[in-house]
DNA sequence: GGCGCCTGTCACCTTACTGTCACATCCCGG
DNA sequence: CCGGGATGTGACAGTAAGGTGACAGGCGCC
């Protein structure tokens, strides 16, 4: 899963047309966008740098589109991307094969660009909730992932990028243990090669910046296993 | 797959300096290691103890590491590690090969040792969850995988990294009656020499801290056998 | 180039946890 | 009722895990 602030989308067509319209709106959305000629072309884009969200055309060259699905889900990036097919059919019959390969949504040609961004909105919360815009709540924590604000009790924060995203995975998933190996994936990004201790430091530093205002610490250290949000 | 603590990964290279560089270092992080010369031995390996991560490299003598991955996929044994093609080869076109071919990651020499680390333990993560059931219960305990959280008659509880394997270990099997011996392999780990009444005293303390807030002992003791959860 | 912010690493400290021992207690066959 | 093996448990020292201040390098911004 990339890690950056934009989420990242892959779309899939043949047509160098369709490529550019969808690119244009994705990107005016402001999404990150990858494209890829064929089925081929888009397992080296995933294993590249893994999309958040992939969109397939249904018909392509040599590897067709639901075929290309069932690659995509079977690899170890794929899996942790949302797979929108794009079909120009329409056939209740497609629809429930494309699904039954692993698809996590369909849309059908023609629609419009604000269903197109909304479908691909509702999967990427789905896949990365703190990507998608929300607005992460935790107790009196608030955190915004659009407008890059944090306010705790209505005060202010200021954190920087790291602790910023290490607060966000944090609250996406309230309670649920997070070993420091996953948060460094999470974090700080599947290639980089980082010490775990400095996991620690940043725990440290982020809960430092949530109690300036003064209130209880809400990161939960697990002795053995990592850190967790209450 | 295996089951006891440390994650066991099979080194597959013709190389007996490779593997020996490999072993030594996988060693160093924490796993148990095997190793096979090709891609027979390979299958072997698996069949005799199912590895979760399996480092394939990709010129193999007899058995291609192209054609061992498909083996390997096809099989039962393999089919629950994850494979990870190594290769000197860094054209995309082998990348694609190799991922088509069923490996779930790919890495290309010259890598770091830390990078090769680092994928292991990404593999290892997706390949086996902390824990598959979240929540355990049994009778007013319950007990989190998830979030690491223990609580008796909706009392919180504290309980150390070790009585929380144990208890996990109890309340999995309710009923069951654990030898001393069952218990060091489950809790402790495999290879791990510990003497059998440490079991006995951290009983004795997870005990405790269940009754902290009163309520009846849930530990069964059976003499001459082992402990067991009501 | 100077400055300040952010980052990753290190060293040092504190603390919780752990494994073992010694001794008390219990259970059961005889 | 007794003896011996099995289990319960308090004490203790060693150790591993986590908290934290310090520091140097990197980077963008004046």
């Amino acid at each position: 899963m990339n890690t950056t602030d934009k989420p990242l989308v892959l779309v899939v067509d043949d047509e160098p047309a369709q490529r550019a319209l969808l690119s244009y709106n994705l990107k005016a959305a402001g999404f990150r966008v990858s494209t890829a000629n064929d089925g081929e072309e888009a397992m080296l884009a995933i294993a590249e740098d893994t999309p958040d969200v992939i969109l397939l055309d249904w018909m392509l060259p040599r590897l067709s589109g639901l075929e290309a699905c069932r690659q995509i889900k079977a690899s170890a990036g794929g899996r942790q991307s949302a797979v929108i097919m794009v079909s120009a059919r329409s056939e209740e019959a497609d629809r429930v094969r494309g699904l039954e390969t692993g698809a996590d949504d369909y849309i059908v040609k023609p629609y419009s660009v604000a269903e197109l961004i909304a479908r691909v909105k509702a999967n990427l919360r789905r896949v990365r909730p703190a990507a998608a815009g929300a607005v992460l709540e935790a107790g009196d924590i608030r955190l915004d992932t659009e407008s890059y604000r944090v306010t705790r009790a209505g005060e202010a924060l200021h954190l920087g990028p790291t602790e910023f995203r290490l607060l966000a995975a944090l609250m996406e998933r309230q309670g649920k243990v997070w070993t420091r190996e996953a948060l460094l994936d999470r974090v700080w990004g599947r290639d980089i090669y980082i010490d775990t201790r400095t996991v620690d430091v940043h725990v440290g530093r982020l809960r430092k910046a949530l109690c300036t205002h003064g209130g209880a610490d809400p990161i939960r250290t697990v002795r053995g296993a990592g850190y967790a949000m209450d």
